[in-house]
DNA sequence: AGGCGAGTCTACAACGATGTAGGATGGCCG
DNA sequence: CGGCCATCCTACATCGTTGTAGACTCGCCT
């Protein structure tokens, strides 16, 4: 059985609360007594059960982490950086994978479960602006991504837009003028492929090239098998163009191994962008030219504004939005002359 | 402020207790009171606070797991697994990052910080079979991995060696002969670079296909770039081989990729084979042949060893080993006529 | 000398749940 | 009719910690 304070205060010959004075670096304890309450903590092996403090003190020093899957690269790199963040701040992160499922974020944001945590860090991809009101929930709650916003809560995203423009501009700098799109939605506005192709439009729009609608190679999902058999049907549908903007690095590695099947030669015939600045691109063959979204700043922006949040539960902050800086990395997939 | 058992039980008319009995379906109770209290708990947005039962049941319903990082796609992917697997039972998991750290390793499992939770996964890569000791910790632990075996604790895993002879037999059936391995742990004789390489002499022998010290390409990580330098090394080597065997996968793509900057065509001139069924091998180009190392079987063995473990404290179980069942998968990377 | 404040420590209540013991009711048996 | 058991419910103690209030000592000021 493990020690307890009672089990310390009757070693040491004091109080209980004197013990938990020591423990919680109370300043008027007398040298000598602090000193025995010590030794007698570390011969029994004492540590305080998180449960009881937690009970007392209503915070349990663990946040909660929702995302739709650690198997898809971009969220298991990002809850990396999150766990990091945390640990720096002396939080634990417990996970809680949704697939991404509308019906499963809305029962998170509802379930008791998340008692047992602070507050919690939502990613969601299946909720939609429509959902917006059930962010109103009644702990601290920082969203994550680009399914939402002006939302009720603070937010912490990457600059989605200017980044996409970014891309699009740097293989308009390479002299590419037919950029084709792989990963575009139907109709979205907001969400990822929403405002990274409201970016990519931008670019062009700048650049005085014409945009092409039968250059959007259109996929519901992000995963590389879903960059294939877009890109497969750009090729089928004999539109020319000389670069690819893979609206995430999944799709344009999943476009890249189809273009290199079809014979096109990256970066020569086609230039090839993504986004995300996964660990892969950087082992690819090409090397994966690509967007970093600042994931580290995003992750440490989330848990300091989760962590104020916590500790300052009243304070009537409105919502703020944070969005991260990022970087252009080109590697060999975009790498012409220029 | 949330409702407590006192306010349920101030509405519903009847004692802390009876909502109590109610929550936890104890059988005699009247079924009108049963439906008032419902009513009152339905009604003030009731839910029992966790910290307060953990204090008094001794469990919190969270199991711990400790891996090197998230980052490394195999433990992204086996998080994912057990994260399924303990939900499935009604268990949160709490995510540690280890980084692989010996001294960090070694730290977890005398953290106070576990308290809040039951039990732990654990997943080491520093720490080595002479650190079996540390492993004799006073809460339920499951050992994964293949750093240390025959520990004082349950004890899950894949079959490495036979896998590993498998995926060389693979090879061998091929009419490779000469094969080459990227991964190799000088000296290493459990872990798992030592066990591969155990499972990989074990098919030459039976193949009566001499063994040749110069096609083993060291590398102490196992991160794709490790891949790519120890192949760069192999081929200005000048040793001649017409297959290769990456310990895992993530060296196997990183290798691929500089066969195919230096020419060799896969699998024509060299066949590939890896280890782990990532994801990423689905979509690579070629797609990867491995050894799925049934790593669904691993994580929801793990978590329900555990679980038995937390249930059944006392129980005087020795401590077990599991092993996986694997396959061996064939992509386009070996798929010659054979 | 009396009073005041700072320093050191303790007793007690409280956080919100569950286990134990036992009280009240009603039905059934002998 | 008395006794016994099953059913339904309650009061109280308890898990291990921390907040509150206050006791006591000591030195210093007036």
């Amino acid at each position: 059985m493990a020690a307890t304070l009672k089990d310390v205060a009757l070693a040491a010959g004091v109080s209980i609360k004197t013990v938990s004075n020591v423990i919680n670096d109370y300043q008027h304890i007398r040298a000598d007594t602090k000193q025995r309450v010590m030794e007698a903590i570390s011969e029994l092996g004492y540590s305080p059960n998180l449960s009881a403090r937690s009970l007392r003190s209503g915070r349990t020093g663990v946040i909660g982490l929702a995302v739709p899957e650690l198997s898809l690269s971009y969220f298991a790199e990002l809850a990396d950086s999150i766990i990091k963040a945390a640990e720096r701040r002396g939080l634990k992160v417990l996970i809680e994978q949704t697939g991404g499922d509308r019906a499963h974020e809305l029962e998170i944001l509802s379930s008791p479960r998340l008692q047992m945590t602070d507050g919690l860090l939502f990613s969601p991809l299946g909720m939609s602006n429509e959902d917006a009101d059930h962010l109103n929930v009644s702990f601290p709650l920082v969203l994550l991504g680009e399914r939402i916003f002006g939302g009720p809560t603070d937010h912490v995203t990457m600059s989605n837009v200017e980044s996409a423009r970014a891309a699009t501009a740097h293989l308009l700098s390479k002299g590419c003028r037919r950029i084709a799109v792989v990963g575009a939605h139907e109709g979205e506005v907001i969400g990822s492929a929403g405002l990274r192709l409201r970016g990519y439009r931008q670019a062009l729009e700048e650049a005085g090239v014409p945009f092409d609608p039968r250059l959007l190679g259109y996929t519901t999902l992000w995963h590389r098998s879903n960059g294939a058999t877009s890109m497969r049907q750009l090729l089928e549908s004999g539109v020319e163009f000389d670069a690819v903007f893979g609206l995430n690095d999944t799709l344009a590695l999943g476009a890249m191994r189809v273009l290199q099947e079809a014979g096109r030669r990256i970066p020569d015939d086609v230039a090839v962008i993504g986004f995300d600045d996964l660990d892969e691109g950087r082992y690819s063959l090409p090397t994966l030219s690509t967007i970093d979204p600042g994931r580290d700043e995003i992750a440490d922006t989330a848990v300091r504004v989760l962590q104020e949040r916590i500790t300052n539960r009243e304070g009537n902050v409105p919502p703020r939005e944070f969005e991260a800086r990022f970087h252009v990395i080109e590697r060999e997939s975009s790498a012409l002359p220029g």
